[in-house]
DNA sequence: CCTATATGGTAAGTATACATATCAAATAGC
DNA sequence: GCTATTTGATATGTATACTTACCATATAGG
């Protein structure tokens, strides 16, 4: 009969664990500096910058979210001054999303801090064992490598 | 000059959505078959099975919680009838925590579909792969491959 | 053209998750 | 043995995260 499987053990709690060490590796890092944005933030604004003219439910899409959280997550950075928000002309329904000059200045700062920690993340490991993580993660999602627009 | 990494390629941001298809595989999983389980409480109860007479504090510190949080979860599940909650003879500001008999038998029920379901979680990975993965996250938490009382 | 369905967004409810502050009780240091 | 610090727990506030329900507008199909 097998034992079972210790939770330490368990790809769902080892995963709960490690998102919790990159939000507070992120966290930390991004605060040192200054600056007052969540992982969230960064990746709304990031998707942003490189995508104009998106509305909430696609920007949620992109990133993988749902409509009821980027909701508030837009309302905090419209609160702040980093993104705007005006009704789209092509329907009526939706807001087309983007970065205020501020917000272009304050994700222009981050982004390499945000970059640079990413390694932190991964602090304890190889460049090798870190790129393998990253392809196994990939793999597990089943996402393309990378796939970015041209 | 380096461009900036695209978002997707971010450990952050895969983690975030690792976690995210994790939490959703253990959800849909557990629901399917009738019971209302989140992973944070599979990790409580079956942390309270392995370890008797656990208070709050401590119980956070063996699955990686602040105080705050394990007390709405603890309340929750003592609200569902699955622990006990009594305050402690050794410490009068600390509460006892047990699993009721309806506990047990709850984890003795989910323990097994749980388990089932960390396989899912890795289903696009082979056995090779999915051992290299865990091994790579326990490595990056720097934490012991396996550390369980005797 | 007109209705059936799908979609953008919000609201309400539940559950993490963490920082900070506070209270009460325990423990350390002297 | 008394005070200073630590510690168990709660409270408050902010931010995800997801579900269901709902409203208003688009779009599809006939």
């Amino acid at each position: 009969m097998q034992r079972d499987t210790p939770l330490i053990q368990m790809p769902g709690h080892l995963i709960r664990r490690f998102h919790q060490h990159a939000t507070a590796t992120f966290q930390n890092g991004v605060k040192s500096t200054g600056h007052d944005i969540t992982p969230v933030q960064f990746a709304t604004l990031a998707t942003l910058a490189q995508h104009p003219e998106l509305d909430q439910a696609t920007l949620a899409g992109l990133i993988a979210y749902d409509r009821a959280t980027i909701g508030g997550v837009v309302k905090r950075l419209e609160q702040k001054g980093l993104i705007s928000r005006n009704p789209s002309e092509k329907d009526r329904r939706a807001f087309q999303l983007a970065l205020t000059p501020y917000g272009q200045t304050v994700l222009g700062e981050v982004t390499p801090i945000v970059t640079a920690l990413q390694s932190d993340i991964l602090e304890g490991l190889s460049a090798d064992e870190a790129r393998t993580l990253t392809r196994l993660m990939h793999k597990a999602l089943q996402m393309d490598p990378v796939r970015d627009p041209p």
